[in-house]
DNA sequence: CACATAAACGGAGGTGCCTCCGTTTATTTA
DNA sequence: TAAATAAACGGAGGCACCTCCGTTTATGTG
């Protein structure tokens, strides 16, 4: 056996454990994708016969790459955190600093929606992947982190407040229960803060 | 409407929600009993309808007591608890102190073993029922702490340690992973444990 | 390009979940 | 004891889960 084919072959079960073969990949974005939208109507109880069907892949397909709808919730869990952290880098580009990081915050009110949606299903996961809450949690609030010192540092926004004390503002919309109104509730309270924030900036 | 009805009916409904009709409370019975067979068996997961066919009663039966799978899980985790208390008086009473602490935590190792086939579901439980674990924690060790006294007051272990020395010692049992040996190996630490208590004491 | 083959697909089928409602029965009242 | 009725029963039916395996397909090789 040759030695390049080897270290080839070693190096990519060390971290990459499957280049998947190019259909088995499209299907697996299209089931995560649909799962996503699934998930948001219907809650996580979503039917996955459902959703095997709407990604037009056979039952099969989405038991051999999920073997447990927890496995799925967990992958669009953290896609959507991902998208999140995504969001505040091009919105930071594309906007001033304090545009940036209210449109940011609008987006993290639906981020804290879905989040409630698969609270019941999350809750196992936590039990069992005890990475998955520090991991996301620590990107998401990394990614307000840089908003907000961005904001200061541009002069848009006061430069006496810092991303915890934002992240502990914010938690109001935690608690909230699923009132009908609490889209717009948490959207005023977004606006709200950044009124507060603005007030008394530099520039 | 006369006024000892009333009363009658005002006190059942503060405390006792239902005086059950006999033969439900027949099929409660022996439901929760075979469920605790079942589960014992063949985990958590075991089928309800097969629970209710030999329980010898519907499936509609058994969801009308039991509405969830939880609930079913969560008395019959309660009656596991209650049997061991009630174990504790029992061998208080027709042996010796420091045999009957023996044999109980013989018995003791056995709802461990419970517990760990209930603890997926548990798990869920807690999250919910905050109450369920202080509860039952509360009423074993209890039961643990008047054994050990009584135990202790007679002479027949020593008297230096106290319940929570012994249920600290006893913790070793949880951490075993489901060893097929697991059951032997307890038993032994339990043996192990009584000759510790034994020595040196005073009669 | 044709062939080989490992990888992926997909859906039939068997099982369990749970609701719904017509039937049966314990208990109360006269 | 007989009739009235509230309570409980039970299982058919419809839906979702998940496994299993015969079929299809992407990809590497000559």
């Amino acid at each position: 056996m040759p030695d390049q084919e080897m270290t080839a072959k070693a190096k990519r079960d060390a971290q990459a454990p499957k280049p998947l073969r190019a259909d088995a990949q499209r299907n697996r974005d299209r089931l995560v994708e649909v799962a996503a939208q699934a998930f948001a109507a219907d809650g996580v109880d979503a039917s996955l016969e459902e959703i095997a069907k709407r990604a037009g892949v056979g039952i099969g397909t989405l038991y051999r790459h999920f073997p447990t709808r927890e496995h799925l919730v967990e992958v669009v869990y953290r896609r959507e955190v991902e998208g999140l952290c995504h969001a505040a880098e091009e919105l930071a580009r594309e906007h001033a600093a304090d545009v940036a990081l209210e449109l940011w915050m609008q987006r993290f009110v639906d981020y804290i929606a879905t989040k409630r949606g698969l609270a019941t299903s999350l809750r196992l996961l936590l039990t069992t992947n005890s990475t998955l809450f520090s991991d996301t949690s620590g990107r998401v609030s990394g990614a307000m982190r840089s908003l907000i010192e961005a904001a200061a540092a541009s002069g848009k926004i006061r430069a006496d407040v810092d991303a915890s004390d934002v992240m502990h503002a914010l938690g109001g919309i935690y608690s909230a229960p699923n009132t009908p109104d609490w889209r717009e509730r948490s959207g005023r309270l977004v606006k709200l803060l950044m009124d507060g924030l603005r007030f008394g900036a530099r520039g």
